[in-house]
DNA sequence: AGTGGCCAAGTGGCTGAGCCACTTTGCTGC
DNA sequence: GCAGCAAAGTGGCTCAGCCACTTGGCCACT
């Protein structure tokens, strides 16, 4: 109900021209190559100034839509002028859980039989010092999601692949707050704990398949857990 | 040699102006929620017309780093003007495979398994059409290029997991010139090929394990065959 | 036939002045 | 105190204009 009290839509001049090219583009079938009417064409057109339509012409530009040549036109880069959409802002849409923790038993997993194989000593003193922070904070009670989080970080980093890692990135909020939840279940931290041992010893041996099985069993109970409580309706 | 002839930088006004701002906000130590100056003032003391100055706020706006109020002033969102290097660029970078093709096989054996799982009858259809596309080009002595393409597009696409199609999405080039490479290779269609069927009887029978086994299989051999022409030093 | 100079038209780059809309601030009068 | 209001400050947008660059055609020269 308070929802027709949030704050006013004040669409800018400049994102308007921007929608008006996408459309114009679409229907008009240009492709990849095709010039753009001149500045003050559309200004014409449009019936807005051409500082404006500048505006519009350098959020494509700064999108790569779109190449500018001064004094030869402006030009499309490729067949649309439709923005890819940023992961971040899918995962944001999609913040439906199921989609996350299947992209990261994808990817962990496969990280996991990486690190066994790339892991450093330097790597390995990391993935012991979070092991040994998680420990301390279950010992004393804690839910242990700080050394959680480290110990992951490590197995990614020592995974030694900037491409994997990214991905982890841009899904790093959602699997911290079903770390969270997962966490504060009785006995979890325990059996978590347990767990990651068992993954740091593969990766300390060099046994890439144990190490990517043993991470497989780990996410596979956490997200068992997660969805428990989850509801498709539920998108909190 | 013809590094010397390569086209002019002819740096765009506005992009020095967002190159200074974000160095004033680093020097200054803006933190989010602090105001940059006025435009006026800021068109004044950079010797340049408020209109560049707002093409400038225009891109940091649509990067999402700054929050523009009228009448109230422009303010950063985060603790930096630094822009958050998209995917797209990191893997523009890292055209390195091994990564890419790392990330490939951990994204594509989970999505054949949700695939198995989740393959309503019209995805079974767009998959049976691949591979008949596929085949028909092999029989003729083509690649099948569009074929293997178009089939592991159709398991992507029948696995109904957004975020990971989102993250195949962003390597899809870097796989594209893979996957021309090694069926180029002399016998390499024909044994593609078989494997591909095997994959689609997995999923078709719904058998999760099968079906990431043989996706699994399928993308070792693939990434064996590139990897024997691959050096580190041929950026290419 | 080819080359280079030249010019005019078209197009983007950028400016300055100006007005409007909105927010913030602080004073005024109760 | 405090509500109301006016002025100042700030961004939104336009207009008119000049400059810089590209393109294409014409021409003189080789």
């Amino acid at each position: 109900m308070s929802e027709a009290l949030r704050p006013m839509a004040r669409p800018r001049l400049y994102e308007q021209v921007v929608e008006r090219l996408r459309q114009y583009a679409a229907e008009d079938g240009l492709g990849a190559g095709d010039r753009l009417p001149a500045e003050r064409e559309l200004a014409q057109r449009l019936g807005v100034s051409r500082a404006s339509v500048k505006q519009a012409i350098v959020v494509l530009e700064v999108q790569g839509l779109v190449e500018v040549r001064h004094g030869g036109g402006t030009y499309l880069v490729r067949d649309t002028l439709d923005a890819a959409e940023p992961v971040e802002r899918l995962v944001e849409r999609r913040r439906r859980l199921p989609d996350v923790l299947e992209a990261r038993e994808a990817m962990e997993t496969k990280l996991a039989e990486l690190a066994a194989r790339r892991r450093t000593d330097a790597d390995l003193a990391v993935l012991d010092d979070a092991l040994a922070h998680m420990a301390k904070d279950v010992e004393d009670g804690g839910p242990g999601v700080e050394g959680d989080r480290r110990f992951h970080a490590a197995v990614t980093a020592a995974a030694h692949s900037a491409l994997l890692a990214e991905f982890m990135r841009s899904i790093a909020e959602q699997i911290g707050e079903s770390r969270n939840e997962s966490l504060r279940q009785p006995g979890r931290p325990k059996r978590s704990l347990a767990q990651h041992r068992r993954i740091l010893e593969a990766v300390r041996a060099g046994d890439p398949k144990a190490a990517a099985a043993a991470m497989r069993r780990h996410l596979r109970t956490v997200a068992e857990v997660r969805l428990l409580t989850w509801t498709p309706e539920d998108d909190s």
